[in-house]
DNA sequence: CAGCACTGCGTACGGGTGTACACATCGGTG
DNA sequence: CACCGATGTGTACACCCGTACGCAGTGCTG
């Protein structure tokens, strides 16, 4: 028994790892000390040590769910080519993720929607939509990215939320929409009427 | 004791506003059929009774939720006037909305994405948002409309799970990139040109 | 080599949960 | 009035949860 676990810096690792499985499989309701302990294969003391309350748990899952996305955000060819169309490289991805396991996709929205309840999550998701928001920007201006986002999140949403199918065509055709206006008017001042499209 | 219960037709209906204020203090995770009963002042049995299942109880409350933001929005009289900005309607609706009780932009907005692990919230979640998209269909097109509650839910999202305040201004004028029409027309299946902000 | 502080673990406790099931009560029927 | 099935209620049970706390193993210090 006398294993040098105190040595084994990936045990709080192992435990996040195991977490995000037990999210995935079971939701954040399936969450408990207990669950995550016997997933990772730890003592039950193990996890309260390491994490005193399930919402630090938490934090630490949705932290590590986030790189992983980021990652593949930031290394997607598509998006570095300066003259692509970004409106249809998002689509493509977004259908990308949300065609692939489902589970998956389950697992980071409700991570990251906890934060409605969970102030202590908040500022992970901001983190998020920040390093999101932060990749586009190369592509546009900071505010247009931010509606993108926003509008990302939306029809993923539905998606989600009434079982109806991703529409790529149409996600591209909206997305276009947002990219095609000259930010004329974000300034707080007046606004002005709304201005045509300048066609491409 | 020989009280008239059996013949109270409202008793489903205060256990569900019963259920609806302890989500909204508490939030779904403080939903049981003990708190439930004692709010709504009533035996356990009686709420185990009429909703076998949290699930059924958390369906109810939910469409409950729905009919009175519905009403709201069929009954406003800026969203029946077929010449104002339909973008600065939005937006401004959704403001008075967020800026109200906090609690219960959390409470609604918490039940509705609790069909992301409750396939059978789905269909009432469906049910909202083609309430809404029937809404604003009657001043565009059904696509744009749904395009529009998309962002409107990015939006909402983005301020609540970020602690960012909502911003009128910008909400606005995103909202009026949807509605622009785009200058590359619609592929196949979706063109119609009826609306075009009139800006005034 | 002896001692010690500290990191990490196992267990036990009090409390809250969903649910099954036996019981009271009521409206209708002969 | 006597009965009876349906409707609604109270209780008891088995389970799972978070947390507190005493104890073992470890690396450092002298």
């Amino acid at each position: 028994m006398a294993r040098a676990r105190r040595h084994d810096p990936e045990r709080r690792e192992r435990i996040v790892d195991a977490a995000l499985r037990v999210v995935g499989r079971a939701g954040i309701t399936g969450l408990s000390h207990r669950t995550v302990a016997a997933e990772a294969d730890v003592p039950l003391g193990s996890t309260t040590y390491h994490f005193a309350s399930l919402d630090e748990l938490l934090v630490a899952a949705l932290r590590k769910a986030n790189e992983g996305f980021g990652r593949l955000l930031r290394e997607s060819p598509a998006l570095a080519a300066p003259d692509a169309d970004l409106a249809a490289v998002l689509a493509r991805l977004l259908g990308e993720w949300t065609g692939g396991a489902r589970a998956r996709v389950e697992l980071e929205y409700e991570l990251y929607l906890a934060a409605l309840r969970r102030p202590s999550l908040r500022p992970v998701a901001a983190e998020w939509t920040d390093t999101v928001i932060a990749v586009l920007a190369h592509r546009t201006d900071p505010v247009t990215a931010r509606a993108l986002v926003a509008l990302m999140d939306g029809l993923c949403l539905q998606a989600l939320l009434t079982n109806g199918a991703y529409d790529e065509e149409y996600a591209r055709e909206m997305l276009a929409r947002i990219l095609n206006e000259p930010p004329n008017s974000p300034p707080p001042g007046l606004s002005e009427p709304p201005t045509r499209p300048t066609g491409t």
